[in-house]
Formats: C-alpha cells, structure tokens, sequence
DNA sequence: ACATTAATGTTATAGGGTATTACATCTAAG
DNA sequence: CTTAGATGTAATACCCTATAACATTAATGT
C-alpha cells in the first residue's frame, strides 16, 4: 500500500524536482509580470517551484543569473513575435515596417517589466556571452526589410543598418514615453501606434526627398 | 583649554548638522554617479554626509523617498541646460531642434544612472505631485521652439506638441540605444549626435512634403 | 534668563533578502 | 550494488531598510 500511493496519485513530490532550472525561470517570470518589478525574492520563486530557499543557487550562481535566463527568454518571445509580424507583409513595404514597429512597441508595454531585464543594466553584463544572436536577430529582420524599401525606392544613399537603427529609435523612444505615461500626459487620448506610424510615414517621405537643405 | 577647542578649527562638529537634507541629496546623487547605480545603501550616504544610519529618516520617509528628491534635482539641471541651449538659437530654427536634441540626448547619456531615476518606475508616484511644472517644463521649451518652426514653414496641419513628442522621442529612442550599447554594436563609429542631426532633418523634411500617400 | 517643546541625531534592533556551508537524498554508471 | 555526482534541505552569516527608545540641541513664550 505504501509502495503503490508512491506514484500513483500524478506525479507526486519526489525528493529532485526533475527540471527545476526551467520552473525557476517560469517562476520568475510570472513574478516579475505579477509585481511588474524585477524586485522579487529568490525564495518567492524557489517556493513557486516547491523547493527551498537554497535550491536554486544549484542552477543559478545568483539572482542576475537567473534574471539573464529571464532575459533570454524574452528576447525570444520578441524575436519570434517579430519574425511572424514580418512575415505577414511584402518584404520592403511600408505597412510592414510600421508593423514591425508596432509589434515592438506592442511587445515592450505589454511586457513593461521585461523591458528592464532586456535592455536594462541587467542584460548589458551577459550581452557580451555567446547568445549575442539571440538578442540581436530581432534587429536585423527589420534591416532586411529596411533595405528592400531603399531598393524599391530608389535610396541608394543610405545604409540599411543606420536607417533600421533610426526607424527603431523612433519606436523605442515612443515605447518608452508610454511606459512613462508621458505620453498620455502630453497627448491623452492620442495611441502610440497612430504616432508611430505618422512618423514613420513622415520619417520615410523626408528620406525620399533632397538630402539636405 | 577644552572650551577654547570646541568649536575653533573650522565649523566642528556639532550635534546637529545644520542642512542634512541637501547634504543627504548630495550624498546620493554622487553615490549613484560614482556607483553607475541606484544601489547605493542608505548608511553609506549617511556617512557621506558624517552621520549616523538612522538620521536620514528624520528628513525622508525612505529610500525612495531620497531618490524622488535626486529626481528633482535631475530634472532641475535638465531643464535649466534645455533653456541655456535654447537660447543660443533663434526660436523656431532647425538648428535650435537639433541642438535640444543633442543637449538631451549628452545630459541623458552622461548621467547614465540619474535616467532611471527621472523616467524609472521611481519617477512615476511623485509624478502626481506638485512637482509636475518642474518635470516638464523642459517638455515646453520644445513645444515654443516646434511651433515657430510650424509657422515658419506653413507646417500649420500639424499640433505642435505632437510633434514635440515625435522629436522628442526620437532624441530619447538614440539616447536609450547609446546607453545600452546598441549602437556602438550596429553602427560602429557613428556618432550618435549625426544619427540624431540627420535623422532630424530626414523628419522635418518629411513634414515640408504631402502628408501622405 | 529659563523652562518647555519641537527638531534632529544616536544606538540598538527587528525584519527581510542574498548567498554559502554542511549535510541529506536521489540518480546513474560501472 | 556500490560509489560518485547531481540535486535538494536546514541553518546561518552578512547586508540592507526602517523603526523604537533615548540623547542633544534649537526655538519659543513668558
């Protein structure tokens, strides 16, 4: 009787978690998304994942460890986010790298918590390790979209890479007035997206025209 | 002897210190410089400032309390650079733009550490408060210069303050990608002062031209 | 002047968080 | 089936925030 309730039941609690690591990164992840902060307490997450407090510094030699592992794994969701949004539009269009920047902005305020982890102090540290592609991808799909538009829109003149980092500035700094409510206390009632792609479409038509004055 | 000692030398120490608070505010504001950090320990500023760990809660309700009043103090030299540089130009003149572009864009990435601060989750409660003029009047200064360039160019279809925000987001997007490192990452040797020169000028141009397609 | 009150500073400490150490339990390899 | 390595636990040292109880000075009224 002793030996059949052991198993039976579901999966019952056995002395090793089985994939703890994994737990632990969802686990922190739901917390950083509850608190909206990156400020919770490691045996918050270990109790999560029904382990101790100790536990979880056998997979992550800190708390930053275990935020990185966050990180990454938003970096994913963005980059995949990203890649479905482009794939949606002709490569070179206009409506898709509004899209993109749409999607991007639509990514961070959502995940206003992550934002901190990705592009934050945090992520800066392990930016240099081996998951550079991983956190850097995303970019470059709005670079090959970026640089069909020039073809297609006789825009020799440019490098694709400065204009892709300067069209994701625009979002960026627009994502961020967001999250700051600045832009509700400056323009309420005006969305974030209808800016992005006014000025994006006015962005595009001055590269158009005449360099300089 | 010991009557003549006491307070001879200079100022002496004296059981009350006499300006604490602006000496706390001090005290934190070089600490995060120093640090690149908000992490800096309430005691450490305390001893900064020659006293003991529990004496800055005589003058701020907590931690946070303290980094509001940095906040402040932020915000105080950003706006007063915003004017100075304002000045230097003739009010509506592109130059004027891009030259608050680039004064926001050198005060941001130079006090790295005071952004979060100013634009963090902190930022925000007080936000509320009575220091609303004082966090964006900067904000204004802009909008004067925007609207002139509007009527100078028979740009008249546009709100002033929207493309105040659009500018402004722009500055705030390179100065975000500047602090992260982005930047130096796709665009090697490119400075980030050109990127927002031309981008500026790439936008206005857009707006002299049909708003749409 | 002098007493009284408010303001400001100190020491001690509770409470909460991180991370380590020593020990316990399980898994896997031969 | 034994032994080594991986993984989990309990206990704890250390750091930080914030409060409480107490000490000292400044300010105020008569």
């Amino acid at each position: 009787m002793t030996d059949l309730n052991r198993d039976s039941e579901e999966k019952q609690k056995s002395y090793h978690h089985g994939n703890l690591r994994d737990a632990l990164i969802i686990a922190a992840a739901e917390l950083i998304e509850d608190n909206a902060s990156v400020d919770f307490a490691m045996i918050d997450a270990a109790r999560r994942a029904g382990v101790s407090s100790a536990a979880p510094y056998r997979h992550f030699k800190d708390k930053d460890a275990l935020l990185e592992a966050v990180s990454q794994m938003a970096f994913l969701g963005l980059t995949e986010n990203t890649r479905k949004v482009g794939q949606l539009h002709p490569v070179g269009s206009e409506a898709g790298i509004i899209a993109l920047g749409k999607a991007y902005i639509d990514f961070v305020t959502k995940h206003h918590a992550f934002y901190d982890l990705m592009w934050g102090d945090m992520g800066l540290r392990a930016f240099e390790a081996a998951d550079i592609e991983l956190k850097t991808s995303g970019f470059y799909i709005l670079v090959d979209i970026v640089h069909q538009w020039c073809d297609d829109n006789q825009v020799s003149e440019y490098d694709a890479r400065e204009l892709a980092v300067k069209l994701w500035a625009m979002a960026h700094g627009l994502a961020c007035m967001t999250m700051n409510h600045q832009l509700e206390r400056f323009l309420p009632n005006v969305d974030v997206c209808s800016l992005l792609e006014s000025s994006t479409y006015t962005f595009l038509e001055g590269l158009k025209h005449p360099p300089r004055a």
